[in-house]
DNA sequence: TATGAATGAGGGTTCATTCAT
DNA sequence: TATGAATGAACCCTCATTCAT
C-alpha cells in the first residue's frame, strides 16, 4: 500500500481485466436470467460481480451492450458443447460388421447415447434460461438469435446433418434428407420436453430423460430405417429453411 | 339493433362494462407481447384500450393481476382452438372400407388436415406471444402455465392421445402408447417451427408449413404403422409422465 | 320494492338523513383517528359509514369540510361531558358545616371525586383521538380550535374558574386568582397522564389514574388552602390567557 | 476558511457528505412539521434540501425511515437541551446560609429561573413542531416515542427528580417523592401553556411565559415547602409510574 | 338523492447513466 | 482505471373529485 509495488503490471493486470470482464459476463446472464432483462438492475449485476456499478459500464458498456455481450457469451458455451456433442454421432463401420446377424444394434446405442448427452445438455438450467431469455427478448433484440447461435441459424442442425448423411451413405439409415432427418431427430428428443420441464421450471429425472432419449431413437429408427421401403414416399427433398 | 332504441339501458349499460373490460385485456396483451411484463407500462395499456390509467385498476387491479387475466384470457382462446382442432382426429371407418386397396389414404389424409390446421394455429401471432411471454415470465410467475393452459398439464396432448388411442384401437395404427405417440406427434409438427419461424418472428409461408407438416405425418406414418412389425419394439409402454 | 310504497317521507325520510350524516360523521372521525388527515381516504370512510362514496360528497362536501364537521362533532361531544363534570365541582355548605373539627373533608372529597372524573374522559381514546389529531393539523387548519373547543378558547378551564371562586368565597379555598387555580389544577390532573399513557396509546389502569388524581388534588390543596397565609404571596393576578 | 485552499479534500469531502446529511435532515423536520408525515412530499423536501430526490434516498432511505431519522435528530437536540437545563437546579447551599432570615429566597430564585428557561425551550417552535408530530403519528409509528425521547420514558422527568431529592435532603424542601415532584412541577410548568400557545400555534409573550413559570413555582413551594407540615399528608410515596 | 364508473393529478420509489475523485 | 455520489426520467399506484344513470 505505502511502498507501492507498483502494481502488476503486463500479463498479470490484463488477466486480472480478463477475469473481472468475465465475472461481470457471468454476473450479468445470472441477474438476467433471474429478473429478465428488463427487471435486471445494473447495481445487481455489480454487486453480483463484486464490483462497483460504474465499473460494469467502463468494461462493456451500456445495459444493451451487456446483455448482448452476457448472451452472447452464455449462448457460445451452450452451442460449443452441444456441437461438441453432435460430432460424436458416428458409427464404426467394424463394429456394425462385427455384430451383423447378432443383437446388438451399434446404430441405436449410438443415437441413443448421442440423444441422451444431448438431452442432459438441453435441461441444464443454463441452457433453459438461454432459451428462455431468448423467447423473452427476441422481438426487442431480433440480433440476439445469430448473437447467441453463432452464425449460421442453426449449426446444430446442420452438424447433425451431416452425421445423418453419413449414416444413410453408409447404409444405416434408409436414402432420406439428411437435415429433414436431423430436424426430425431433434424434434423428438426436445419437444417432449418442453411440457415435461415446465419450459425448465421443474428438474426433469435421468430416468425421465432416458425414456424420451429412448422413445425419440425407437421412433425415428422405425422411420428412418425399418420402414416397409415403398411405404410412405416423402417428396420433400428441398432445403428445409428456405 | 334493428329497432335503434336511444341508446340502450340495463342491459346495455353492463355490456358497455364488459366490452371496456375486454378492450382492456386485449390491450393489455398487445402491450405486454410488444413490451415485456417489466417493460411494459401501465399508461400505455390504457391508452391502447382507450380509457385512463386508473380505469385499469378498477377493473382488473394492478399490474400482475392484469397480467395474469391477460395471459389467461389469450390462452383459454387459444387452447379453444387447439383443442376443437385436435378433436377433429377422426377417421370415419366407412371411408378407409370403401378405400381399401385403393391409392387413397384416409388416415394419412386426416392426419395431415389436423396437422397442418395445428401448425397453423401455433404460427399464429398471438400464439407466439403467448409462448414468448410465457417463456419469459415462467421463473417469476410459475403459476402462469396452469392458468394459460387450464388445469392438467396439457390438455392437447391428452386430447390428441384420445384420438391416437382410437385410431390405434382401429387397427388404422399399430398398437402404441397413445400418450406417446400424441406427444412425438406434437414435436415432429411443432418442433421444427421454432427454428423456421425464428421463434416465431419470421412469418413462416404457407407453403413451407405444408412441407413441415407433410414430413412430419410421413415419419410419423413409418413409425406408427408402416414400420416392420417385429423391428425395435418399444418398451415404453408407460403413461409418458409417470 | 315492485308495488311501492312511494317511500318513508316527512320525519322519517328526514330521519334517515339524519342518521346516515351521523354516520358518515362517525366514520370519518374514526378513520382520520386512525389515518390522519393526509393518510384517510374518502373512500375507507364511505366504506365505514356503509354508504357510497359520493353519498359523502353529498351530505358534507369534500374532504377538508367533512374533516371540520367531523372534528366538531366529535369535540362538542368530549367538550359536554367535560363541562358537566366540572360544573359538579360544587360543595354543599351543610356538609362542610356538620363535619366541622372531624375527620372527613369534603372539599378533598369533591375534588378527588372531579379530578377522577375529568381524568377518566381525558383518558378516553375518542378524547386521545381528538387531541392527538388537534396537535396534527392545527398548523394547517387554525380553525379548528375553536371548531373544536367551542367559541371561547377553553370553556372548560372558565367553568372551573367559576367553581374555584365560589370555593373561595365560601373560604374552603384560601383568596386566589380563580382562573389561576383552574388552570394549575388541570395541569396538575391531566399534565402527568401525557407521558404515563404514552400519548394515549397506552391504556393507563385505574389505579394509576386515581394515585394521579389523589397526587394532584392533595399538591392542590396544600398549596390553595392549608399553605402558611403569609408564605409567598402570588402577585399574578392579571387575566391569564391576555 | 482563512487560508483559503483550493476546495478542500479528503476530510472535506465526508465533511460534505455531513452537510449534505444534515441539510437533508433538517429539511425533512421542516416540511414535516409543515405538512405532516403525509402531506409532506420527498421532493419538496429534497428541494429544500438542495439536492436532488434520488439523494435524499440515497442518504436516508425511505420516506419511513427519513421521518425517523429527522425525527430522532430533532429529539435529540431538543432532550438535550432540557436535560442541560434540569441539571441546572442546584441550589449552593453556602447561599442558602448566607441569606438565612433575609428577604432573598434562592431556592424559588432557582426553581424560576430553571422553570422559566425550560418554559422557554419548550415554546420553541421546534419544540412545539416535534411534539405536534409526535402527537400525530404516534398511533402510526408507536416506535416513534423511544426514538424522540430517548430510550428511558422520559429523561427529563428523572433528572429534575433527582434534583427534587438533593433539595428535600437539603432541607429545603419537604420531604416526598422527587419523582411525583418533578412531574408536578412539570405538569404546572407546561400544562397551561398548551392552550396559551394554542398548542404552540400562537407565540408566547416571554412576560405571559414569565407569569407563567412564576405561579407554577409559587404553587410548588406552597406545597412542596411552606405547606403547614401536618396537612393533607399524600400517601402515595411510591415511584410514580410503577 | 344515491350510486358506480371514470378521470387527471400527484407521490413514492427505482433505475440507467454521468461526474468528480 | 475504479469508485461512490448525484441526477433526472419514468413507472406503479392512490386519491379526491365529477359524470351519467
Amino acid at each position: 500500500m505505502t511502498a507501492a509495488a507498483p502494481a502488476p503490471r503486463g500479463r498479470a493486470a490484463s488477466r486480472g481485466r480478463i477475469d473481472k470482464r468475465q465475472a461481470i459476463l457471468d454476473a450479468a446472464f445470472t441477474v438476467f436470467a433471474n429478473r429478465g432483462y428488463a427487471g435486471a438492475c445494473m447495481e445487481e449485476i455489480a454487486e453480483v460481480a463484486g464490483v462497483a456499478k460504474h465499473t460494469v459500464y467502463n468494461h462493456l458498456g451500456d445495459k444493451e451492450s451487456l446483455f448482448h455481450a452476457a448472451m452472447e457469451a452464455a449462448g457460445s458455451a451452450v452451442m460449443a458443447e452441444n456441437l461438441a456433442l453432435a460430432e460424436q454421432l458416428t458409427v464404426d463401420q467394424s463394429a456394425v460388421a462385427s455384430t451383423a446377424g447378432g443383437q446388438a444394434d451399434p446404430v441405436r446405442t449410438r443415437l441413443e447415447d448421442v440423444g441422451r448427452l444431448l438431452l442432459h445438455q438441453c435441461c441444464d438450467p443454463r441452457s433453459w434460461a438461454l432459451r428462455r431469455l431468448l423467447h423473452a427478448e427476441i422481438t426487442r433484440f431480433p440480433d440476439l438469435l445469430e448473437a447467441v447461435w453463432g452464425r449460421g441459424a442453426d449449426r446444430l442442425r446442420q452438424t447433425l446433418a451431416d452425421r445423418m448423411a453419413r449414416l444413410s451413405l453408409a447404409g444405416l439409415l434408409r436414402p432420406c434428407d439428411p437435415v429433414e432427418a436431423a430436424e426430425q431427430f431433434l424434434a423428438l428428443l426436445t419437444g417432449p420436453m418442453e411440457a415435461r420441464s415446465q419450459l425448465g421450471t421443474r428438474p426433469v429425472p435421468d430416468a425421465e430423460r432416458e425414456l424420451v432419449a429412448h422413445a425419440a431413437v425407437s421412433t425415428f429408427l422405425r422411420a428412418y430405417r425399418d420402414a416397409a421401403p415403398g411405404a410412405s414416399p416423402s417428396p420433400s427433398s428441398l432445403p428445409a429453411t428456405a
